[in-house]
DNA sequence: GATGAATGAGGTTTCATTCAT
DNA sequence: TATGAATGAAACCTCATTCAT
């Protein structure tokens, strides 16, 4: 949030400042953001190296608002479909299908943000792990509660959490939108796998997935 | 360790190769391949740069040799895993905790391998892909076969293929051989999870996990 | 001249290439294309490495530029002093005197142009091979016509054409501007050489010397 | 002489010494000096590059034995041909001769004898620019002589020198052994180009090139 | 708001050479 | 007589960044 704030938002300005993001988060994930040089996103974005600087006062700026924003919507989304379903294991299965569906839509920023971590240095890599962290948790007290209420059952909630994350997250690795598959359908079969993987009730998985259907974020 | 100390005259040559790998994988998997430099390798290893290039042509060789090393070693260990049960979910069984156990034992090598597939060029990049591809058909066919013979269930068993190898491989990220949490363990808390995200039957999933159980690599 | 002394302001962004350029070539001529690094081109140009690269993208850039800049000068003199005669001969003349004093002008172009084909790759060498076979044939079919009109005789004009060539283009090597010897003279001496070799009489020997003298490029 | 002094000539030791030679004096041919590199020698003589320093104190020392040895050659055997006629016309015209022939035989030790003289440094540089003024100086005095006894003339004997060996040099750059032309037939145009350019009279012209004609070297 | 020119550090790689064996 | 391993310097070039305009 401090570093690159936006100047005064004229209109072209601003698209300026997309245009660059655009550029450098296709970049990012394709190359890798060591691999990403400021020249390339330049030409990317149509624009010279130095222009970037009026919108990022330096390269490791942009990854950090790409991977904040990031998180920030992610978190938001997820928190804000969780709260529509009342049971644990529904609350559970509704951050599953909202984590596929904003990781589909957002193939670029979650794979950018996942795996680019490592390139922060100090405070805003402390900053990233820390809300990661947070999400994650969420997750794993939902299992806890979801166990607690006799809906799931696991041996070892954490070792849990992480593997429903990565493979959820997972998704925004080989998810095509042009694909065969609906991101709808793969929600809902990724709720499947990580209800069954809990041990729930048929009839459970049945009625989330069933809830998750037809609605889109 | 400091500049200018003399080094205990190295054994053998090829010593000097498997300093250069083990500095090698060692920073791409701290820093990323692009962030880690010759000159930083070279020092990790304590020689010049210059000597590097007479065991590898390319930075890139290091990469492509310790990836390529590992999918071989992988898909050997894990292949070797599968021929000694019968049924395909024991099988898949047997390959998920061959391949917790592996990537928990060598997470620099796996991480490595797998997240730096896009640093390749051209053929490398290729033959890689190819390897991972074939790895992954193997966990594939397993599904596919335990469905036919009606210990497994999945509507879609690409996907969940894919979500399988992901949390599988995750294992890479997070585990850390001092802690709290024995591989061994983690290995069955996985075959669990995959099992029951296949809707196996109760029995079925302790049959494997026992089976598992006390064998090491 | 020394390290850290400010430079006066460039008048204007162009001259950096132009000084880039001088450095370059008397480097190349000097020291030979190998011998002579960017570093030393920077140095002598008062600049940073870095910098040449704003104005070529590499080293061989700059040398392929200076060969076809100078070859193409090169031959539009000389096709523009041919032009003003008209007999074979005497055009021959006129093209050693232009040929002769155009050398006498840029010697350290002419040699590096010459010398350092070789150190040219791929497209870059073809084409300057071809601009260097065209300007030799433009000289061979001279030779050729004055032969056909009998003002010439030689047993064989390709070889003819080599040597009298060789000669000329020499004279890139020892010329002096502040030595002895007037251009002017120099490039008198070689049409009576030329002519001479090629068996022209006497008086047409004395009518090419003296429409050549006084004509300065 | 004093550099690369050749150690005690076992018969082996002999034949890597001049295999070394061999690769080093076609690799300067084709790519110069400066881009050729001790590796590229070791590899075309089928050696390691350390093996280069048990016969050479220095990749310099390979060019100077080369140069020198070139040189010493070429004076002897222009000198013994010019021994066998008498007056300066005739000596000059065998002259001519002997130093065509040589250099058609010896194509790449002529060019590099010639083309990198820069390349060497102090003394070495020093030495071979005297034997080379030398060897000119001994076709300048034969010029003198000429006009003196009235067979030859021209304004300048000392441009007509350079223009003379500069075009009998060159034949070093586009004779080709397998080609059309013969040596004997080359090395004749020559001293018709060559006397021609002297003015000399026909008939002595004809005898020149008549006394050349069918001796080899 | 954006550019063109430039910088200083550092990237990968190659160089000629050395030396113990 | 020759090798394999290693070195330190330097090669070409790219990097993120700055700044006057």
């Amino acid at each position: 949030m401090a570093d690159g704030e936006p100047r005064e938002p004229t209109q072209e300005g601003v698209e300026t400042r997309d245009v660059i993001e655009e550029a450098a988060v296709d970049l990012f994930a394709r190359l890798g953001y060591h691999a990403t040089s400021m020249r390339a996103i330049a030409e990317a974005a149509d624009i010279q190296p130095a222009a970037i600087y009026h919108w990022f006062p330096a390269k490791e700026s942009i990854l950090i608002q790409l991977q904040n924003d990031f998180m920030e919507r992610l978190t938001g989304a997820v928190t804000a479909a969780m709260a529509k379903v009342e049971s644990p294991a529904l609350k559970l299965a509704a951050a599953v299908r909202e984590h596929v569906v904003y990781h589909g839509l957002h193939t670029r920023e979650a794979f950018v943000t996942d795996s680019e971590i490592r390139a922060l240095s100090g405070e805003a890599r402390e900053a990233l792990l820390e809300s990661r962290d947070a999400y994650q948790e969420m997750f794993r007290s939902l299992i806890v509660d979801g166990i607690a209420e006799g809906e799931l059952s696991t041996p070892d909630p954490a070792v849990a959490t992480y593997a429903i994350l990565l493979q959820c997250t997972g998704v925004a690795l080989w998810y095509q939108p042009d694909g065969a598959l609906a991101l709808d359908r793969i929600a809902g079969l990724h709720i499947q796998l990580v209800l069954g993987s809990l041990r729930a009730a048929d009839s459970l998985i049945d009625e989330a997935v069933g809830l998750a259907a037809g609605r889109a974020t």
